[in-house]
DNA sequence: CGGGAGATGGGCT
DNA sequence: GCCCATCTCCCGA
């Protein structure tokens, strides 16, 4: 049996929510928590938009042309950060899923903001509105204290990890193709929350 | 407001 | 040397 753990009052989600399907477990995990407790305050957010990025056969995978030193955590077991820096200036989080070997991860996009609004500020800068904290994924790493020295960690238990939220009924989830990519750029395997002010453009 | 260019640095060929 | 799962600012309307 597997043992939930409970931090506060958020319930970190279970190894088996993610030794599923890389595009089952981006739906699944709308609506549900990451939190954060780092030396700087505790943060936290509602998941509200994912892709799935699916090991060999999906060409705007990391994985999709074998393990290197940057996408290895992707081979690994499933349920741990796969972190990496983008762009000279941002980080983007990743869950891995499936099972070890496959490669696959599903790529957080934007949170809702619910805890620790005034560190993610401070993180972010000032004179951000709150809209602007986490509405996309190099954003939602700034807000959240996430970067490289979370790669590989665990996200089944403190201090980063992804917790049970809210429901979230199929006639609420927007489907649609993935951002930002060129190669595999017609394959809908982002997902949404519809009409969420916090999902990024 | 919406679109576009520049910033910026690590990964990989 | 080119590519990149991004963000911000600045411009024009």
């Amino acid at each position: 049996m597997t043992m939930e753990k409970t931090v506060g009052k958020y319930t970190a989600l279970p190894p088996s929510s993610y030794r599923r399907n890389v595009v089952e477990v981006a739906r699944s995990l709308l609506g549900a928590v990451l939190a954060h407790y780092s030396d700087e305050g505790f943060t936290a957010g509602i998941i509200v938009e994912t892709e799935a990025y699916r090991g060999s056969d999906d060409p705007a995978c990391h994985a999709a042309r074998g393990k290197t030193p940057r996408n290895y955590v992707m081979f690994g077991p499933p349920g741990r950060a796969y972190v990496y820096f983008i762009y000279g200036n941002h980080y983007c989080f990743n869950v891995v899923t499936g099972t070890e070997g496959q490669g696959e991860a599903v790529l957080i996009r934007a949170l809702e903001p619910l805890d620790g609004l005034e560190l993610m500020r401070k993180r972010r800068g000032m004179g951000h509105k709150i809209i602007n904290l986490t509405s996309g994924p190099g954003k939602l790493c700034a807000a959240m204290g996430i970067s490289r020295e979370h790669n590989g960690i665990t996200v089944l238990a403190p201090p980063l990890f992804i917790a049970s939220g809210i429901g979230v009924e199929d006639a609420r989830v927007a489907v649609s193709t993935r951002i930002g990519i060129k190669q595999g750029r017609d394959i809908p395997w982002r997902f949404y929350l519809k009409e969420n002010a916090f999902v990024s453009r």
